[in-house]
RNA sequence: UGACCCGUGGUGUAAUUGGCAACACGUCUGUUUUUGGUACAGAAGAGUCCAGGUUCGAGCCCUGGCGGGUCAACCA
C-alpha cells in the first residue's frame, strides 16, 4: 500500500518548510517536550474524507516523517448521533491509500470516555465545573454576544456535593436528554465566547458505534480533544483556522491536567478551498443523499474515494499537497493545480494505449481483405523500461471523428479529402473518398495506405502534418467511456449568501459514451488501472466494468492546443 | 461596532539575524517531436492593501487606517 519509492515527490518536489515546520523547529530548539514530535489526524467519522482532509493528512503524517516523530490516527467520535462505522472504515482505507500508516496507534476519543468522565469529576471537586439545568435557549441567552458580556447561571455557585450528585445522576441516566449539562466554570465576561462557561458534557440517549449503550452522557469536542492529545503525548495538535478562538480553552483544560513540563500545542492552518467545488461535509452529504451524484465515490466528488475512482494517484495528491503548502491565509486554489499534479504523475507512469471515443470508420481500400498484422507500439515514451507492445492493424479501422474535416481550415493538420496523415505506429494513409448516408452524414472514409511507410516512416522522407490514433475494428474492445467535467459552473458555489450552491451544478458534468473502441491491450485491465489514451487524456478502468462492457473514466484531458485555439473563436 | 486571525503577480507559495521580491500553476511566443501530449527556451504579469514612523536600507519592525475571515451549536 505504501509505495513510496518511485514517487515524484521524493525526487522532484523539494519540500519547503511552512510556518508549522518553523514553529516546530523553534520548539525543538527550545528543547520542549523532550525533543519529541508527535502529531495526530483526528477525523470525525461522520462522512467520507475529501481532498481538504488529504491536505491535513499529508501535513500531519508529513510532520511525523520530517521530524522523525509519530502520527496517530484518532477518530473523534463524541457525537453518536452522527457517526457510523461505515465512515470509520472508509477513512482508514483512504489514509492507507494515500500512503500513510499509523502503525499500532489507532485511537478513538471514545476510548477515553472513562478518563474524561473522571476528569470532569475532578473539575467539579475542584470547583471548576457545575451542573446547569437550564434549557439550551436560556443558556445561550445568558452567554451574551461577542460585544456584550454574559451573565452567570443561577446554578453556577451550587455546592460541590450537589454538583457531584447531579453529575452522577446524569451519568446514571436519571434525566432526560437536554435536561442538564455540565459546564466548566471559567469566565462569563471573557471577550472570548468559548470561555464563557462552555458546556463540556451533554445528555444524549443515543447508541454509540463503539461504546454501545454504556453512556448516556457524551463529552463535547472542546472538552475531549486537548485531553486526548495530552494522554496520547501529542506535541503539536494541528487543526484548521476556525479553532483558533478555541485555543485559550484548549490551553485552559490542559492547564488543569498538566503534571509535568510536557504540553501539547495547538497550531491552526487554513483549510483547503478549491475553485468550482464545495468542500463542506454537510454539502457533500447533501449531494449524495439527494442523488445529485451516485455516491461518496462518484468520480466528480472531491472526496478521496471519488478522486481515486476518477483516476487520481496517491502520489499526485501528496505532490499537490506539498505544492499548495500550509499557511494561515484563507484562499482558494485553482483546480488546475490539482489537475496538473495528476497529469505530471500519470505522464511518467501511465501505459499508453490507443482508443477511439467517437468512431469514424475507415476502409483502407488497397489493404488486403482478411489480412492483419501486428505493429510495435511504445508503452510509455517517458519510460523506456515499460517496453513495447503489439497493436493489430487491418483493412477496417476506426479513427476519431474529430480527426477528419471535409472542408478543413488552413490550421487543421489532420485528415481531409486528398490529405495524407500518419496512423500512429502504422502507415501513412491518404483519404480518397468520403461516403455519406442519405442525410448527408459521413458514414465512412475510403483511404489508401503506403505499404512502404510501415511503422510510421516513409523511406522517401515525406512528411505529414498529423499523426492520428486509430483502432482495428476487428480487434478492438468495445467500451463505455465516462467523461467528467466540473460539478459546478461557479468558481465558488458556496460563496453566495442568497443562492443555494446546488443552483450552480453543471448539468453536463457527466457524459457517457457507450460506443468507444479501445485497442485489445486493455483486455486484462483491472479496476483503477491507469492509461493514457493517446492524444486524448488519462483514463482508468472503473469498478462498474463487466466482462461484456469495460468502463473507463476520464481522469483529465491532455492539453489540447488545437481545441483551445478553437475555443477562442 | 468586541476579541482573535489574515492581506506579496490572475492563483498558490517563498524571501535565514531588515539587504537586488523568487518559485510553481495558469497565460502568451518559439524550438523539438510518430501524441496539436511531454520536454526545452523565452515573454508578459506584483514593487508586497493604504498612510505615516524607525533605519544608510522595510514585504519583514512600530503606529493608525482599510479590506477579508472566524467566534454568540447541548456540532466537530
Amino acid at each position: 500500500m505504501t509505495d513510496k519509492n518511485n514517487t515524484i515527490e521524493s525526487s522532484e518536489v523539494q519540500k519547503k518548510a511552512n510556518f508549522i515546520d518553523l514553529q516546530i523547529e523553534e520548539d525543538l530548539k527550545q528543547g520542549k517536550n523532550n525533543n519529541c514530535v508527535h502529531t495526530r489526524f483526528p477525523p470525525e467519522p461522520n462522512g467520507y474524507l475529501h481532498i481538504g482532509h488529504a491536505k491535513s493528512i499529508c501535513l500531519n503524517f508529513g510532520i511525523g516523517e520530517k521530524f522523525n516523530g509519530k502520527t496517530n490516527l484518532r477518530f473523534d467520535d463524541t457525537n453518536p448521533s452522527k457517526e457510523e462505522t461505515e465512515y470509520v472504515e472508509s477513512i482508514m482505507e483512504d489514509v492507507h491509500w494515500l500512503g500513510f500508516d499509523w502503525e499500532d496507534r489507532l485511537f478513538y476519543t471514545s476510548d477515553y470516555f472513562g478518563k474524561l468522565h473522571k476528569f470532569a469529576l475532578k473539575l467539579i471537586r475542584d470547583g471548576k465545573a457545575y451542573v446547569d439545568d437550564q434549557d439550551a435557549e436560556t443558556i445561550s441567552k445568558q452567554k451574551g454576544t461577542p460585544t456584550r458580556p454574559g451573565i452567570e447561571s443561577p446554578h453556577r455557585n451550587c455546592t460541590i456535593e450537589e454538583n457531584v450528585d447531579l453529575f452522577n445522576r446524569m451519568t446514571a441516566g436519571e434525566f432526560d436528554e437536554g435536561a442538564k449539562v455540565l459546564r466548566a466554570k471559567i469566565d462569563m465576561s471573557s471577550p472570548n465566547m468559548h470561555m464563557r462557561d462552555p458546556i463540556i458534557y451533554r445528555i444524549m440517549k443515543a447508541h454509540h458505534h463503539r461504546t454501545g449503550d454504556k453512556w448516556c452522557i457524551y463529552p463535547m469536542y472542546d472538552f475531549a480533544h486537548g485531553q486526548c492529545d495530552y494522554w496520547e503525548g501529542i506535541t503539536h495538535s494541528i487543526c484548521t483556522l476556525e479553532f483558533e478562538v478555541h485555543r485559550p480553552l484548549y490551553d485552559w483544560f490542559v492547564d488543569q491536567l498538566q503534571e509535568t513540563a510536557y504540553r501539547p500545542r495547538q497550531i491552526e492552518f487554513a483549510r483547503l478551498n478549491l475553485t468550482y467545488t464545495v468542500m463542506s461535509k454537510r454539502k457533500l452529504l447533501e449531494l449524495v443523499k439527494d442523488g445529485h451524484v451516485k455516491g461518496w465515490d462518484d468520480p466528480r466528488m472531491p472526496t478521496i474515494s471519488g478522486l481515486r475512482r476518477r483516476g487520481y494517484t496517491p502520489e499526485s495528491i501528496r505532490c499537490f499537497s506539498e505544492k499548495i503548502g500550509a499557511t494561515k491565509v484563507n484562499g482558494m486554489i485553482d483546480v488546475s493545480l490539482l489537475e496538473h499534479s495528476v497529469k505530471e504523475h500519470l505522464n511518467k507512469t501511465a501505459q499508453r494505449v490507443m482508443g477511439v471515443l467517437n468512431p469514424l470508420k475507415v476502409i483502407i481500400t488497397n489493404y488486403p481483405e482478411n489480412q492483419s498484422e501486428e505493429l510495435d507500439a511504445i508503452n510509455n515514451p517517458e519510460n523506456s523500461e515499460m517496453g513495447i507492445r503489439k497493436v493489430p492493424f487491418s483493412r477496417e479501422l476506426y479513427i476519431e471523428r474529430d480527426d477528419f474535416m471535409e472542408d478543413p481550415p488552413r490550421k487543421f493538420f489532420r485528415l481531409g479529402p486528398g490529405r495524407e496523415v500518419r496512423l500512429r505506429y502504422a502507415y501513412f494513409i491518404t483519404c480518397t473518398s468520403v461516403i455519406k448516408d442519405n442525410k448527408g452524414e459521413i458514414t465512412e472514409l475510403h483511404c489508401t495506405y503506403d505499404p512502404a511507410s510501415k511503422g510510421g516512416n516513409s523511406p522517401d522522407g515525406r512528411k505529414v502534418k498529423a499523426t492520428l490514433h486509430w483502432v482495428s475494428i476487428e480487434h478492438a474492445v468495445k467500451a463505455e467511456v465516462r467523461l467528467y467535467d466540473r460539478l459546478f459552473n461557479d468558481k465558488n458555489p458556496d460563496g453566495h449568501k442568497e443562492i443555494d450552491f446546488k443552483e450552480f451544478m453543471n448539468p453536463d458534468s457527466l457524459q457517457v459514451l457507450p460506443n468507444c473502441f479501445i485497442e485489445p491491450f486493455v483486455k486484462d485491465a483491472k479496476p483503477f488501472d491507469h492509461f493514457q489514451f493517446e492524444r486524448l487524456g488519462y483514463f482508468n478502468f472503473d469498478i462498474d466494468s463487466t466482462k461484456e462492457k469495460p468502463v473507463f473514466n476520464r481522469t483529465v484531458q491532455l492539453r489540447d492546443s488545437w481545441a483551445k485555439a478553437q475555443m477562442k473563436k
